[in-house]
DNA sequence: TGCATATATAACGCTATTCCTATAAATTTA
DNA sequence: TAAATTTATAGGAATAGCGTTATATATGCA
């Protein structure tokens, strides 16, 4: 039950829903490279990214100072569904412009 | 994407999702079983009702001074995905006594 | 060691949501 | 019509969530 619904609260908001869809379409990026193409701070993305995480939506692998957050693999079917529902809805969503590392 | 916001906001209640379950489970129930049921003043079950109802989830028929509330028919694939999900939960649930009309 | 970079977290103000109480609206019955 | 029943909604207090600023932590490099 509390598991449930951490997962459909942490889609209860637009900005994760776009950061969601985002990785899900790039695959693992790091925080700086959010931060540029959507233009947000640091810490508001970092805060939303944590609660997808422990929403068991994404994973984080950290290489030297950069943190990779990509999609969680293996997904349970009902989390399937949903990035596949998102995959549906219209947003703006930026593009990849460039990575900060690599 | 509002829309989908507007149905994950819907289940991201511990109240709503007993709800649902319970309707889910005992088909077409008045507001004044549920009260009975749950133990909840009226108030609030009907608000909480409006919400699920607003977000695609129930639809309520009048018959007289009742409103009854059940599952909408028929329900998208995710919709339906989700009632699923919910009937795996672990839920304190009330059973349903008696019918407060018919 | 000292500094820059990348990420995480804490604190605060604002908004949204929840619950309750009280009341309104609509229907049935006397 | 008047009273009772059923449901909906408005208003206020408490709580939770979001975005920002500021700071902490952790890594890499000079």
């Amino acid at each position: 039950m509390e598991n449930f619904i951490q997962t459909v609260g942490a889609l209860n908001d637009e900005t994760r829903l776009r950061l969601l869809r985002f990785i899900d379409k790039n695959g693992a990026v790091c925080v700086c490279d959010i931060e540029s193409a959507f233009g947000m701070i640091q810490s508001r993305i970092s805060r939303h990214l944590k609660i997808l995480k422990d929403a068991g939506f994404l994973r984080v692998e950290r290489k030297g100072r950069w943190a990779y957050y990509s999609i969680r693999s293996p997904l349970d079917a009902f989390r399937q569904n949903v990035l596949i529902e998102i995959s549906y809805l219209e947003m703006e969503l930026p593009t990849l412009q460039e990575r900060c590392s690599l």
